[in-house]
DNA sequence: GCGACAG
DNA sequence: ATCTTGTCGC
């Protein structure tokens, strides 16, 4: 598929003003058509850090049957800053994306969307880059505020930030530590809830996540 | 100044 | 994220 792109080559305080610049961008209501393919991305590090290696995996959204799986490996060019991570994650990632024969119509991102400080994070990156609906699912939190998520599978409770709820605690499952989702691009909060319920199924994170992770870290000499 | 801090 | 073995609990 094809995706937009810009300069990588930012320090860190360009990169702060074009996060202010593109997250005029974000479209936060529902704009997707039917969803038949959904993406899993995730990125993992090879040679100490040195080069980056980028997973994606499309699956079909009825029975969550693999489709298509890709893998891009890039030089590491960007530190991990804490707010900055789609400035280290992303470039590796769209070169993974421009392998896809088949167009996703929604991205699973292993991150933060507007959950984020500057209400851009690494979901949110990708989709105006792709112009794909996209979530951010992320395993802790980045910032914000939240009370106790129920305890019930689906259960969630709202996750604030000035006032304003940037996200939700979502617990995939019974007994298991609630995951934090927000609006990546093009879709709303509800309905992010319910496509990432919709992918999880007997564990805790959502299966495109499970999949891109196995293939982004560990396909080079890990786990037997 | 101090504490927090996706992956 | 990554470096790393066994171990506690459902």
């Amino acid at each position: 598929m094809l995706v937009r792109t810009h300069s990588w080559n930012l320090s860190p305080k360009e990169a702060v003003a074009l996060q202010r610049r593109l997250a005029g961008q974000v479209i936060t209501e529902d704009r997707l058509g039917r969803v038949r393919f959904v993406a899993g991305v995730d990125v993992g590090f090879e040679e100490q850090g040195k080069i980056t290696r980028a997973a994606v995996v499309v699956l079909q959204l009825a029975d969550l049957s693999l489709v298509e799986q890709v893998v891009a490996r890039r030089p590491t060019h960007f530190p991990y800053i804490p707010g900055l991570l789609s400035f280290r994650e992303c470039p590796t990632v769209l070169a993974a994306l421009e392998k896809l024969t088949v167009t996703p119509n929604l991205l699973l991102c292993d991150g933060q969307g507007i959950a984020h400080p500057r209400r851009f994070g690494i979901a949110c990156h990708l989709g105006v880059l792709t112009g794909l609906p996209s979530i951010g699912v992320a395993k802790t939190r980045l910032t914000g505020q939240h009370g106790p998520a129920p305890d019930e599978r689906g259960g969630w409770t709202p996750l604030a930030d000035k006032g304003e709820t940037i996200g939700a605690v979502l617990r995939t499952r019974l007994k298991v530590r609630p995951v934090f989702i927000s609006i990546g691009h093009r879709i709303s909060l509800l309905t992010a809830i319910q496509y990432v319920m919709a992918c999880t199924t007997r564990y805790r994170l959502p299966e495109t996540t499970r999949l891109a992770d196995k293939l982004a870290s560990g396909s080079k000499k890990k786990r037997a």
